[in-house]
DNA sequence: TTATTAATTAAATGAACGTTTAATTAATTA
DNA sequence: TAATTAATTAAACGTTCATTTAATTAATAA
């Protein structure tokens, strides 16, 4: 057998980071097949190894496009202004950015201990570059007294695990929509770090 | 062979939970073997089919263990009183629960999803009958006016996420110790709900 | 059009998995 | 002390796993 009539490799590659992703968070890196990852892509396991040399180079290229990802839509986004209303901005984008993406969050949360310890270095690396840019907004507030009393390193975890979590119970069809939401939790970061409102 | 020489039961069944939480929690519910957890404690794979029916009941068994005892733990509390007050308490109880058992808190909220549905239900209710409490303080400390403009739902969702996320980054060489962190993070969450310090 | 390359497959490999069975013996009970 | 029960083992069962090999052919380049 072989290629298929019509098809690219392109989008045979991003079928497979699909439903790895999709199978990854529901099920758990462990848990799933090579065989049902190919099953759910409609091609024959060894296809899978044309892409990816094993199993977990998948899992790293997952998580790994993510944070990049992630960094670069980041890194568009203009945080040099006002502390208020850069922490405001940052939890807004945040929320707006992780909700439609809640497997790759589920993801790199709980996948991170299946990587080697090279995938696991060079991705913890990209996540702290993320946390990094929350911690400087927090160091800036509480320089200009925008923000009192906080510890911004224990801050920035604190507000990056409450903003995560969202992904937790987050259901499109729930009582409050995704603009409610931001402005919810806005409230609740902004009084945290002691900004007025 | 037979029974190890001066051991008990208990003390084999206290050692195969022991283990197989630490396993299932460094390397997930699925990465882990029979095998290995029999390894680590020192037996063979066959008998831990004498202290569980299945794999699966095993890990419920671990959960089920976990979140009654954190009931048992929180219902021997009184949050009664002053609304702030309660909420700094119960902060400071998740902390100090949750600190010394993150290998509980990490297989609970990450291996939920290696459930079948019926032991997922059951974990689930023990759950939520846990965050109704935060939800009750965050009520009434709404309608006191001791917090303001809070969605208590989304406010205790949200505290809890922030507050357990504490075990992901603590370390007990860290630069804070256990009553610093508290103090940190009771500010953080009394502000948050605007209660005034 | 022909030759080459890239994508795919069926089949196999050897290892590991959860679980069961039947035998064995330490501890407990009578 | 003798009989029973509870805890444990070695060995095996059938299944599934990640990965490899060699063959096959659609798409592409010459």
């Amino acid at each position: 057998m072989a290629r298929k009539a019509g098809t690219t490799s392109q989008d045979t590659e991003a079928q497979i980071y699909a439903a790895a992703r999709n199978l990854f968070a529901r099920y758990g890196y462990a848990a799933v097949s090579m065989r049902q990852i190919a099953g759910d892509v409609g091609v024959n396991q060894a296809a899978l190894y044309h892409y990816t040399p094993t199993k977990q180079d998948l899992l790293a290229g997952l998580l790994t496009r993510h944070m990049s990802a992630l960094l670069e839509a980041i890194g568009a986004e203009d945080f040099s202004g006002d502390p208020v209303h850069a922490l405001d901005h940052f939890t807004r984008f945040h929320i707006r950015y992780h909700i439609p993406r809640a497997e790759e969050i589920f993801l790199s949360y709980m996948e991170l201990r299946s990587l080697d310890s090279e995938h696991f270095a060079a991705i913890n690396a990209l996540r702290s570059q993320y946390e990094e840019i929350l911690r400087q907004i927090l160091k800036t507030g509480l320089k200009s007294g925008a923000f009192s009393d906080i510890d911004p390193a224990i801050s920035a975890m604190a507000i990056l695990s409450m903003l995560t979590g969202i992904t937790n119970w987050y259901s499109p069809e729930g009582r409050l929509n995704q603009p409610e939401i931001e402005t919810c939790y806005s409230r609740l970061v902004l009084r945290s770090v002691g900004a007025s409102l």
